[in-house]
DNA sequence: CTCCAGGCTTTAG
DNA sequence: CTAAAGCATGGA
């Protein structure tokens, strides 16, 4: 077992997990256990730091963004001088943009669209017993994000047993496609450009596109426009837009390459009534 | 019972 | 181009 241990000022397990950018993790001990793709990390809260124990320390260093120095953008964000943004940053200062599996992002945020996050949780779990291939960490058993060829090999009914509902024929299409195609093309490619080949997946629009693309790409530049963004940009931003695609890019005329984080802030603090 | 959840696809105007 | 209907499911 490997540890990594590091300043948990900008680093809290909790903000980085509930603010809900991820779906496949539960409270274990002093903290959480996390699955991403077929790794498996178990991090907590020890005083000033933060804990991070696994196999794969590599892994879960570039998952938890550490090389970046969230000091400076933490700073930069407050820098805006938004009373509300200021708040949440303050607040939220724990939260950092994970660097999540990239076909495991596209396929639970698929899953996400008009839909609430326990029901995502459970969707995605059944998935991964059905088609992942079973590990081991801490001595208890778990299920890998399957591959695409795995989640390809399904036909819709399967996911509709599994309580996709109708997003059942965007899985099986777009998992036949990725397990064709593959991905790795889509990281040669800008912001906007990443975003336009998104958006041609059947089941991805808009925000879902802008989801991926930030947590799946680490495209900071994206600002996800969900239903608690729009309410909030109605509430504390005093919009008057109506259509989400105009609301993204005030967002991200205003923020540039801080969009991502500062969406994370704020879409954490709204939820949690703030 | 209705309304809502990290919306998207399809069809109509 | 924009607008709106329809969509599965489960919890409040």
């Amino acid at each position: 077992m490997q540890k990594i241990i590091y300043d948990g000022t900008y680093f809290s397990p909790k903000d980085c997990l509930e603010c809900g950018q991820i779906f496949r993790f539960r409270e274990y001990e002093r903290g959480y256990i996390i699955f991403s793709g077929s790794e498996a990390c178990y991090v907590y809260s020890d005083g000033e730091n933060t804990v991070i124990e696994c196999e794969n320390s590599e892994y879960f260093y570039n998952f938890f963004d550490l090389a970046r120095d969230y000091a400076q953008i933490n700073n930069r964000i407050k820098g805006y001088d938004i009373p509300i943004l200021s708040r949440a940053a303050e607040i939220c200062r724990g939260v950092r943009i994970l660097n999540q599996n990239r076909e495991e992002t596209i396929f639970s945020f698929i899953i996400s669209q008009n839909n609430n996050i326990p029901r995502i949780k459970g969707i995605i779990e059944k998935i991964c017993r059905a088609l992942g291939e079973r590990r081991e960490f801490l001595g208890k058993e778990y299920y890998a994000f399957p591959f695409a060829a795995a989640l390809a090999s399904k036909p819709p009914e399967f996911y509709k047993t599994l309580g996709a509902g109708y997003r059942d024929v965007f899985l099986s299409n777009t998992s036949k496609r990725i397990a064709d195609e593959g991905i790795d093309f889509l990281d040669k490619l800008s912001t906007p450009e990443l975003k336009k080949q998104l958006l041609t997946y059947l089941g991805i629009g808009p925000k879902v596109a802008d989801c991926i693309s930030l947590f799946g790409f680490h495209r900071t530049d994206s600002f996800p426009v969900d239903t608690w963004i729009e309410k909030l940009y109605r509430e504390d931003f005093s919009g008057t837009l109506t259509s989400r695609d105009k609301i993204n890019a005030y967002f991200c005329q205003m923020f540039g390459e801080d969009s991502g984080l500062v969406q994370q802030y704020l879409f954490y603090a709204k939820r949690g009534n703030l």
